[in-house]
DNA sequence: ACTTAACCGAGACGGTACGTCAGGTCTTAAA
DNA sequence: TTTAAGACCTGACGTACCGTCTCGGTTAAGT
């Protein structure tokens, strides 16, 4: 969240209340207006603060948004659904209800949006929002390789490569389905798309790419 | 584009330079300003045309980008690099060579933001930019099945969903490395998802695995 | 009325009934819109004209105006009702009533607001609306002077200063009265102005004027 | 001036000299660019200030007018000259010589102008300009009764009209005379004037002539 | 009848000001 | 020192009107 300093003893400390407040009005003016629509005038005053305030915590509207948004997306967690695939679909289906809500969409999309032209943004959109995701990816492949699904970790660096590309397919393929193409990520497409993605995993190496290639 | 009434027959007809010119000069300011810094005023002082023009022709800024954008994205053919995997790594690169062109970035990721609160303008970004991409996947899916790399279609329905969901993961993956995660989308990653794409999709595994199942 | 050009001899005519229907057109608008609310396109659409023959036939907004409320004024008469006394009591009376329709104190106000800051526009005013009304003047001394309630004149020029500074307190009084003070000049008002207006007029040279000071 | 709520207790205070500025800058932008040229944009930036603290303070161009023109004939005093009809020669040169100032004769019209069409306006033009000046009349007629020139007043509701009549009188022959005519309201012209008006209300004719009838 | 030139309608065009609104800073008094 | 309140500057918004222009098409006078 914001820079606290702790430096400052003396003088009326600051609300507690007052941040929860905030970044709760945050979510619902999302809600109720959008990422453009939304004004910092108007989260202070649902949240029953000044202005001043609102600015002394966070610089603007971009990081405000992104802690209103992040706390949404800590709310995913991996079920044990019995096997790989499963579990994958279970995260994808969550990962899709979550993106359904309007504030999760809005405020996410917004602030990626603004982070194009601002890589301290988006540095902040990845260590606040997406990268503490990938806690998900790694805690399936752990409980997978204790069900013997997948087999243990060779190369460390080659793992993490995939860790990446398995997290870019997932967040990526819902998004798009859900933003872009507007339709919904339900049960069928999260069965097929972990179809293709499990597939590819698990089969070491193939033959179709021509001589000279090697994937992995 | 917006759409021309041709039934207008009197009166001073449009200049058909005036719409380049502006699109042009809207590419321009999303590469200086970015899509929020982007201002109808600035574009037309670019475009040499009076702001009254371009309200004329657009509705606002939303749609006007999504024109400026869509050519972009019209750039995009389907090479003949001698196998599907190669094809397919091919088409991977150039969407991402252009999606990492500033002006490409900040438009399309800023209608999609705006797009997740009208449902019009998702639908107007959907046809103008992203089903005509589909093209890409029909065309590299028959020449597949020409080189004899894929079976002939079977049931057309199931097809169709198979060109969606490959396209939301297309798309959806590279729009995510590049732009959220913040890595480039190069040769060494378009191969390992063309590996994991193309695996999924030439072996023949059971299509309806029951919830709680393992795949392979 | 706009400079006509008679050294054009071939090619189409212009309408003549177009210029009445842009007159009334002009004072219509300025019934229902005011004088800042007029613009020439609702003038010309009202007119089922062109704005380009409008513009043909006058420079601009300020001399459409002065030409369709001249045609106002014009239709004042002076009255035979017996007495000098009556006679002023009705033609102010009548000038009243002019002025208290809409168009007329719009368009009037209007014209005589730009004229402050552009000297033709004022001339055009004076010749076109103002100076004609001093044969209501000079037609009433006539009439007078026949009757025998005032002496033939001495000094033409001292008559004309006499003239112009009857028409200024009497047209300065009743807009005055009209558009400032906003109150009826009714019949009671008219006799009360009549009656100072007169007494000055046909008392010869009074004593309360210091000495070294003489007034006629 | 604008109607100040003294409830309001919290908050940054209103700059007061940005009313003087403000006030000052639209006389400014009178003389430089009259009624219909002058904009709040430039008068904003002339009284450097912004344009909403502008709109914040005054409804529009029409009241802020009011206010700045007002100003102006609040200089107007009544001159000692020692008998009635030269303290009306001189207040009526007063006037005419404020009149003459560009920054008045534009203003003034061009609220009249307004006021034909905005009856609160016309209310507030009389208010704010207009009425407050008849406080001439009033002290001029009690030291002319002090002096013996004039018989103290009978009937009040009578003596209230006479007031009102010679103001309309005065101003309006001063206004029509000057923006009108357009000659120049000089001491000759007030000299003519005053006579004229003088012998009307000294005079003790009949003041209820029967229409048809002669008055001298 | 046939030029021919000015006329006409429609409406696009480059300007400019409008009055509003959001962003972000500041100045108060109170806590 | 923080807080609530709200005034402040900046700058873009989308609209409206101005006066000009460019079309296709019309209408008389002069041949």
């Amino acid at each position: 969240m914001q820079s606290r300093t702790p430096a400052s003893r003396t003088g009326r400390p600051r609300s507690a209340a007052a941040d929860a407040a905030i970044l709760a009005a945050t979510r619902e003016g999302l809600v109720e207006l959008g990422w453009s629509g939304l004004t910092l005038s108007d989260v202070a005053a649902r949240a029953g603060v000044a202005k001043t305030t609102l600015y002394r915590r966070w610089s603007g509207k971009h990081e405000l948004v992104v802690d209103a948004v992040a706390e949404l997306f800590d709310e995913l967690v991996l079920p044990d659904r019995g096997s790989l695939a499963a579990d994958i679909e279970g995260v994808v289906l969550q990962f899709a209800a979550i993106l359904n809500r309007p504030e999760a969409k809005c405020g996410l999309m917004g602030v990626v949006a603004e982070s194009t032209r601002d890589d301290a943004l988006r540095e902040r959109v990845r260590t606040s929002i997406v990268e503490r995701q990938k806690r998900l990816v790694l805690a399936g492949r752990a409980r997978a390789q204790e069900r013997g699904e997948l087999p243990p970790e060779a190369d460390p660096e080659e793992s993490a490569r995939t860790v990446d590309l398995i997290f870019d397919m997932a967040a990526g393929a819902v998004v798009h389905r859900t933003l872009v193409s507007g339709k919904p990520a339900d049960e069928e497409w999260a069965r097929g798309f972990t179809h293709i993605l499990l597939l590819g995993l698990t089969t070491p190496a193939p033959n179709l790419t021509p001589p000279g290639k090697t994937v992995s």
